[in-house]
DNA sequence: GATCATGTTTCACAAAATGAAACACGGTAT
DNA sequence: ATACCGTGTTTCATTTTGTGAAACATGATC
């Protein structure tokens, strides 16, 4: 099992809740939003073209719709090799934290 | 605020619970178990200097034991710094996932 | 038919991760 | 004494990732 990378965990994340509007710029907008700093568009394509290439998502054009004319974008989508990825990040995560939780006071709280 | 990459973030939560035991070969020892792969020593050494000069951890030389003679290991600690960078990190990531919960059927338990 | 808006793609450069080797030095055995 | 072992630190060349910016495409709008 290989670790995902930061911006790999936060592009397939947002892939997934994003569904069927899960497209380069939307994606960008929802992490700049959520991490509270602009991404570039390098930052997101160079992850979605890795994860693509490694079967953790797949990506094909969106049927033509009224907006913009009919003009296609190009939808990402999870496979479940992508979506087993990220359960098991938040595993190691979690086996991570769980030592360091007891030093964090405020925290304590059940 | 800056992200902290995976590596930063497993090395700085490995500090924080190993507090007088976060040297080296320790660290290196408690990210590959729970990580379950190997890690090797530039993957720990790197992420620990930069952390240090960011003012993340400090690092200082142990005092003399007497174990292996007396001989000085290089103890880390994280600075309020550096333990604010991981919380900051476990928001982030919390709110990134938040939308993600509910796609996973075996965790809407609660 | 210029310009705008929305998306996609490409690229050169910078930063981070990785694996391996070199170095240091006390202990221990010969 | 001297060779080798164990533990720990440091350095380095190479590969992999991340980043910012520019180029490209095309329908809509004025």
């Amino acid at each position: 099992m290989k670790l995902l990378t930061r911006s790999e965990e936060y592009v397939l994340l947002s892939v997934w809740r994003l569904q069927e509007d899960a497209y380069s710029l939307r994606i960008r907008e929802q992490i700049s939003e959520i991490t509270g700093h602009e991404w570039s568009l390098g930052s997101i394509y160079t992850p979605l073209e890795r994860l693509a290439r490694r079967r953790l998502l797949t990506s094909r054009l969106s049927h033509e719709t009224p907006e913009r004319g009919g003009r296609k974008k190009r939808i990402y989508a999870l496979t479940p090799l992508g979506k087993q990825a990220l359960v098991d990040m938040q595993t190691v995560g979690t086996a991570m934290w769980d030592g360091v939780l007891s030093f964090i006071p405020e925290w304590r709280q059940a």
